[in-house]
DNA sequence: ATGAAAGCGCTAACAT
DNA sequence: ATGTTAGCGCTTTCAT
């Protein structure tokens, strides 16, 4: 049963242990300055106390705060691979994370008031749909990186795949696989959806496949896709690559129930490499981020500006890859 | 462009307006005791100040922290809309949600760890895989919830879904149907296992069909699934009820590869109403847990725990609910 | 209604 | 190597 009492401080420990506090605070923060016999003697009087630093006392006093703020979205498979990442990083830099979400009912602005008032010292930005002026407010105050978008604004640090060379590394495959008739399903508003579409007009003019461009409205959603399914039907490609993987399967789902064989009678290709997508009943083939390389650049980025680095605006691009699975062949 | 001045405090603001800095603190804390005219001419500052308080130093000088901390895990769905709850029901009562994430290479232990030096008045701990005895230790710092599996320890509230009744629940939905020859893919050594086998074996001898029991073991994983299904082939029953949603989808593709329809030939059910359950593409009928009243609740505990109730051991059982979709239908 | 002063648990100068 | 002192930004008595 819990004790009423309240958590051991400090000065507990070093009460117990007959030495000062600010020597118990040396030997927890493990800086110099403690002979080797004081600091077994406190680390052992700590741990039989039970003894927990008060993280919010030590960052208040000591004033930087190794504290990052990450926004991001629940139902978005891919940040939850880019959260496994940013743990990871900010652990070997030395730096904790502090998760605030964007839910259906909790907007971003709420997210970011937050954090804000936990005295992050950056924050790190998953997909955020903030206009660049507001981010840029934001950037005002304290450093900030952004993922998976773009942003022109020289207070602001990005971090993103290359959205145009992933849709062209799209185009590539099928082109190697023999297509030529290879549409484009694209993502109507979202903020990565210019750059993919510009990547498929790319790669189809540098194959000489100018004539074959087809460019249908599409989405992120699953119905995104079953709509530009039905839009293909009349006169269906060998091949489409899809805006994102969602929009994938819809547009698969579609297709199937038209009695078109997938990859037989036409190839598809996703985007994002999202957990399902991996499933055996989808299989399909998509164009994956590198989210580990992703991770690790933003949270240095995010550690060299609060070390106060004087930096313009950075933006890095990171390569996609091809993850070929179940849904792409070549043509009849 | 950020500006190297550090953010204002309560004493920028109190100067700026020509008070004192405890009344700015009334006024912040919208607290009673400051007239009407100061308390708008401090709030006109504060605002264009851009003041925002420091929740460290609040938390750190008042002693209770109205801060939740909750441990979740990446890669599970049920999880993201389990927080998606719980941020509204905190919201509701006035307290802060903090997150911590376990990840592939993040483990619970760290997860809780963090949430400890956060001074959290309370964790809420999302399908802990802790043995009790820790979690008990745990209690015995500060009130503990635990949400989605069963904890038999008093100073442990828990708040669940009733897993017997959810299989009952399935099957009582296949039998209404018309089948008979139902079969069970289990859940191996996973938590709450033990409990839907209990229910699908009491539902089957409520309705007078304990010779067509048959319990074939299973997983979590699509593979697991996939494996059972194999194991089903040579005489397939009529309807299978799963463990959860992925072993269902890797249970249906096998059954589809070898030419069974579903649910012509065999109807499936999963458990979780997993996100991707309802894709078009897989249209799973599910077993779904009450996510709003869960997370509701489980704020509810928390909160009167660190309101000092004297509680004793509490644990709440939520009723599930069938989500009815494609893969069920009456057996030929 | 308002202000002065103490102190939450800790770290960082500066002593010794 | 160890102790003393002074705050970090805030809330909370207790004055006025």
């Amino acid at each position: 049963m819990r004790t009423g009492e309240r958590r051991p401080t400090l000065a507990d420990v070093a009460a117990e242990a007959g030495v000062s506090v600010a020597l118990v605070s040396i030997v927890m923060r493990e800086a110099p300055g403690a002979s080797a016999a004081t600091r077994q003697r406190v680390l052992e009087v700590a741990r039989r106390l039970d003894y927990q630093p008060d993280s919010r006392a030590r960052l208040l006093r000591s004033g930087e705060s190794r504290l990052l703020g990450v926004v991001f979205s629940v139902r978005h498979p891919f940040h939850d691979d880019l959260l496994t990442g940013l743990y990871d990083a900010a652990d070997k830099q030395g730096y904790e994370l502090t998760l605030s979400a964007v839910t259906p009912r909790r907007d971003e602005r709420t997210a970011i008031a937050g954090l804000l008032q936990d005295r992050c010292a950056a924050l790190i930005l998953l997909g955020p749909l903030a206009p660049t002026a507001e981010l840029a407010t934001l950037a005002d105050r304290l450093p900030v990186v952004v993922m998976t978008r773009a942003v022109r604004h020289r207070a602001v640090d990005v971090v993103r795949t290359d959205d145009s060379r992933g849709l062209q590394l799209a185009v590539d495959h099928l082109v190697e696989l023999g297509h030529r008739r290879i549409a484009h399903v694209d993502g109507a508003r979202w903020v990565a959806s210019a750059d993919r579409r510009q990547g498929y007009r790319d790669a189809m003019r540098r194959h000489g496949l100018e004539e074959f461009v087809r460019i249908i409205p599409g989405g992120s959603g699953e119905e995104d896709g079953a709509r530009a399914a039905r839009l293909l039907l009349d006169d269906p490609p060998t091949a489409v690559a899809v805006f994102n993987d969602l929009a994938a399967t819809g547009l698969l789902d579609v297709l199937r129930r038209h009695n078109l064989d997938v990859p037989g009678d036409i190839s598809v290709v996703g985007y994002d490499d999202s957990s399902f997508s991996a499933l055996a009943h989808i299989d399909l083939t998509t164009v994956a981020q590198d989210i580990d390389t992703m991770a690790t650049l933003a949270v240095s980025r995010a550690v060299e500006r609060v070390a106060g680095a004087q930096v313009v605006h950075r933006e890095t691009v990171i390569a996609p890859r091809m993850v070929i699975r179940g849904t792409t062949g070549p043509p009849r």
